[in-house]
RNA sequence: GCCCCCGUAGCUCAGGGGAUAGAGCGCUACCCUCCGGAGGUAGAAGCGCAGGUUCGAAUCCUGCCGGGGGCACCA
């Protein structure tokens, strides 16, 4: 019996004795299990008591009395103890859990995934970097967790878009191209430039590809510089997140919303919503309408449009395309585009459910004890690449996705790199490779798990809480994704690693010695399997490896 | 000044109103006759402060204190 069906069964009990007229209140909604802490709590705890007491006006253990006497009589209910204030407190009949180790093998890799999102389109944006540099620590934190948003979303029945923006319009491109031209020179790079050691390199390619460019008068030179610069930091950047195992679906570009129209039919969108207006000779947007703080100009006095406006008109184009939720990871020098996006989504007549924004908080590093300060300007920066060189992409991509990412985060590159059981993420790829190797020792002994096996022969108490710990995860993958919390599923498996250890430490799989093998065995090996496949299913949704052997 | 995020064990961090607040690292004491000891067992150690809501608050609300980030007809 799995939390869903237990759940479904308590809700079903619940109904009954109101229809009984047991309880003098509508039956809720829903009613939800959770696993207790203590383990003398049964192997699943409900307050649905404690939620109705007051409303029908009874003591709670009075409620809990009547509803533990017909959830005793539900089939695979071994116990239900009442306990404390109210808490029922429910044990299962022995192998009526472990059964779900046949349904999870013959599940796969679909095990764990679920409808709850089945139909809806999803645009999931994130990093959406300025094309004049290097990805750094920061987007490494945006690509790490924003893909794993959308594993998540997607195992939730999503369809999901990875979109990346481009900002390649602006003043920003000139400064780029400017601080090239400079390097290439061998001029000092502009105060405003940009000041990177990549700059000098990236100039000698530019020169390289177009050996003629410092012939070109001033002008023309410019803006070579800074296309081609442009065109070689955006494949360097795609080069580097392909490696990363970051896949966009969708490279939007700043520009492309203007040659398309794009931008055009977004400033038709909010005028016909009716939230424009004009003062002091540009075009507001009164964002403050929707929570803003204040209004934002869409079109400047001198006609020139803002950055703001390719927002709106960003927006609006995703709506357009038929993305029923758009979804933005925004570093936090982003926050304040929190309300304001929101109520851009407003203003082009759409609610909160179409928009979702969230602040990704920056990431700290910290080496030798000391503080490494990231400046894109200043020229010291741990870059993706960097990271990953020094790390591993699983071992980055893992950690990055343990925290919520709206926590800010000091990591100790010396124990990241370290590559030790300090880092959870060999914990948890251990106990793959762990499993993996006792299966293939299993097929080397000729030892089969067989077509079935007898669920009431998994019943230590190592077993039970392994068997438990496994019906967990669809509902963490389910809440992962409601929440855009991937942070849960890392968390959870850890917790699925330890319980899986101490299973090992204190149940033997494999014969022995010279014994046959038996009954036990082989249904310990479906557990295993079983283990394994949430493991490697987890694990792919962070985008992480799970190994055969390490 | 206003806005956002964060204050939980020595350190880095989990904890969707529930029972005795968890994990890893570090520290202390243990566990290998055969499946991977990259493991397991036990122990010491904590919710910034003050109010409020609630049967019940680390969690929700208010104020204060401390750390970080941000404010534009820039991008």
């Amino acid at each position: 019996m799995t939390p869903a069906e237990l759940s479904a069964a308590l809700g079903a009990v619940v109904s009954a004795a109101v229809d009984a007229g047991e309880l003098p209140v509508p039956a809720p909604a829903t009613v939800s299990v959770e696993r207790p802490k203590q383990r003398e709590h049964g192997d699943y705890a409900t307050n649905v008591a404690l939620q109705l007491a007051k409303p029908a006006g009874m003591p709670p253990r009075a409620v809990a009395e009547l509803i533990a006497a017909r959830l005793r009589e539900v089939e695979g209910v071994d116990r239900v103890d009442i306990a404390g204030p109210g808490f029922l407190n429910i044990t299962l009949a022995q192998g009526s859990a472990a059964g779900l180790a046949a349904v999870i093998v013959a599940a796969g890799a679909a095990y764990g995934r679920g409808t709850g999102l089945t139909g809806t389109a999803v645009n999931m944006e994130f990093i959406s970097a300025n094309p004049t540099g290097p990805l750094h620590l920061g987007h490494t934190r945006w690509a790490a967790v924003g893909d794993a948003i959308a594993r998540v979303l997607e195992a939730a029945g999503a369809k999901v878009t990875r979109e990346f923006y481009i900002n390649d319009r602006g003043v920003q491109m000139d400064r780029f191209g400017a601080s090239l031209m400079a390097a290439a020179h061998g001029r000092p790079i502009p105060a405003d430039g940009y000041h990177g050691d990549y700059i000098a390199d990236l100039a000698k390619e530019v020169v390289a590809t177009v050996p003629h460019i410092l012939e070109l008068p001033e002008p023309e030179q410019l803006a070579e510089f800074r296309e081609q610069g442009y065109a070689l930091q955006l494949a360097d950047q795609q080069r580097v997140l392909d490696g990363f195992r970051t896949h966009f679906d969708v490279w939007s570009s700043e520009r492309a919303l203007y040659d398309s129209g794009a931008v055009e039919r977004g400033l038709a969108r909010l005028r016909e919503q009716g939230h424009m207006y004009e003062q002091d000779g540009a075009v507001w947007l009164r964002t403050t309408d929707f929570g803003d703080d204040k209004d934002r100009v869409l079109v400047k006095a001198d006609g020139e449009l803002t950055y703001f406006t390719a927002d709106t008109a960003y927006y609006v184009d995703k709506r357009a395309r038929g993305f029923d939720v758009c979804i933005y990871l925004l570093g936090a020098d982003h926050h304040g585009y929190v309300n304001r996006l929101r109520a851009v989504a407003a203003c082009a007549g759409d609610s909160d459910a179409n928009i979702s924004v969230l602040i990704g908080q920056l990431v700290k590093i910290v080496k030798g004890g000391e503080e490494v300060r990231l400046s894109k300007r200043a020229g010291t920066i741990v870059t993706l690449e960097d990271f990953v060189d020094m790390a591993g992409v699983d071992a980055v991509r893992y950690t990055l996705n343990r925290y919520p990412v709206d926590s800010p985060l000091t990591l100790d590159i010396d124990v990241i790199t370290r590559q030790t059981s300090e880092n959870p993420v060999f914990y948890v790829q251990y106990a793959h490779a762990r499993i993996s190797s006792l299966l293939r020792n299993a097929v080397e002994m000729g030892v089969d798990r067989g077509e079935s096996f007898d669920p009431a022969l998994l019943g230590t108490e190592q077993e039970n809480n392994l068997v438990l710990a496994l019906a967990q995860f669809p509902g963490v993958v389910a809440t992962a994704a409601e929440l855009y919390e991937p942070h849960r599923v890392a968390r959870y498996l850890e917790e699925l690693a330890g319980t899986y250890h101490r299973f090992y430490d204190a149940c033997r799989v494999l014969p022995m010695g010279d014994e046959e093998p038996g009954d036990l065995h082989r249904a310990r090996l479906w557990l295993m399997e079983a283990t394994r496949i949430v493991l490697s299913n987890g694990l792919d949704l962070l985008g992480v490896s799970a190994p055969d052997r390490m």
